[in-house]
DNA sequence: TAAGATAGTAATTGATTACTATCTTAATAC
DNA sequence: GTATTAAGATAGTAATCAATTACTATCTTA
């Protein structure tokens, strides 16, 4: 699984690189809170001192992890509702990008959520706050737009909504995060949605069968969830 | 806030409350995997050894601490659907026994997600593991007989709605926690809810208003919730 | 091919951690 | 009032952690 056979001497911006994925690949399966500057050199093959050649602290490889996350997910999601018109249908794409991403990378969100408890407003901490404020955001214009065009009931509450779609999210990653099968968070994600759905759209369109439409899954999705 | 006027010695038993209390107390605003033994004998005015005199290590006090939580959680919620008929209003007593439980201690949810993280199975991890599961085989059985007497729409996905009624109230204290604010979890919890109820109830009489009836509250919770 | 830059090793540091051994104090029983 | 003992204070221990140091191997290039 680890322990890959590299060449033993890296560029430094790839060494970096190598880090933030070897931290991400181990908070898979370690509480990130016990992931020592030695386990991580230990999975990347390298001794614990040459980390600091890279990074000035620990603190340094958190925060840009965190970024390398952020990232990654924005563009999946952002990605997923393009040029999509049905604000339901965007949801709809985000929600599975989203489950999808993390289904590929479990360690993500064990990352953010144990960063996000720490009482101290560190670096890292800054940044995942930003992305959840960005996401929100998005969340919450697509719901405007849709109650606008009618397919969402006009006497939703929006901010309601919005925290609910972030909320089931977090509460199906969380679930499938305990339970350690990130295959289950994929088969129930399309389910969960649906009720959720049933929730917010205007009772006309909302239930039939053809917005129900399978959502298009990226390459490593594929893989992962099907 | 901490610092009470204690008498200097304790009988045991009641030290091992104290314990426990200034353990959750601390996880309300610390990371539990931050929180020392030094930590909590300096909350309850004790000195760090003294704490070995009354547990045999410090995962004990995490197990005595997760049994703790465990108990008066599931106390609550069965107390809050107790004498109601509808399933529906079960499930909405539940929701917001639940969510009111968790602004009253907010360190119970980070303790357990802290603890679920963990990769190897401690003993804490196990109590906190049975709860889940007792926790979801209640929600299922109320949403199965919802079913049967019409009040849940007939092609409702069972598993899905179970786990998405666990999912709401996690992704809902998971912000809360975050935004480190439990009086908007409070308030956002009934509005959430309907959404929630909206998704899952039979179109009949779903919607109108007469369901949205403000749910008793427990004594304690009406201080904070309202 | 010599010289400088780059990346890594191995050993060590000071701080912090859970846990323990020994002494002191206060409450209770006789 | 004194003996007994439960509960706490004091002062440690060994282990672990992030970070630093002195040194070495390898690559680049002039």
């Amino acid at each position: 699984m680890s322990a890959s056979p590299q060449p033993r001497k890296l560029p430094a911006d790839e060494r970096r690189n190598v880090t933030l994925e070897a931290v991400v690949e181990l908070a898979a399966t370690t509480n990130p809170a016990e992931i020592t500057t030695a386990a991580i050199a230990k999975h990347m093959n390298l001794t614990q001192g040459a980390l600091f050649r890279h990074f000035p602290n620990k603190e340094a490889i958190w925060q840009a992890v965190m970024k390398w996350v952020a990232e990654r997910l924005m563009a999946r999601i952002e990605k997923a509702a393009e040029g999509i018109d049905s604000p339901l249908e965007s949801l709809q794409a985000m929600f599975l990008a989203h489950v999808y991403f993390v289904a590929e990378h479990p360690g993500a969100p064990r990352m953010l959520y144990g960063e996000l408890q720490g009482a101290k407003a560190t670096p890292a901490k800054r940044l995942a706050g930003q992305m959840m404020k960005q996401y929100a955001t998005r969340v919450n214009h697509l719901i405007e737009i849709g109650k606008e065009q009618g397919e969402l009931h006009q006497e939703l509450d929006n901010e309601a909504a919005a925290t609910l779609f972030v909320g089931t999210i977090q509460g199906l990653v969380m679930q499938s995060l305990m339970a350690g099968d990130m295959d289950r968070m994929c088969s129930d994600a399309p389910r969960v949605f649906a009720i959720y759905q049933r929730g917010i759209a205007s009772t006309k369109i909302a239930n039939g069968g053809s917005r129900s439409s399978p959502a298009r899954f990226t390459e490593s999705a594929k893989n992962i969830c099907q």
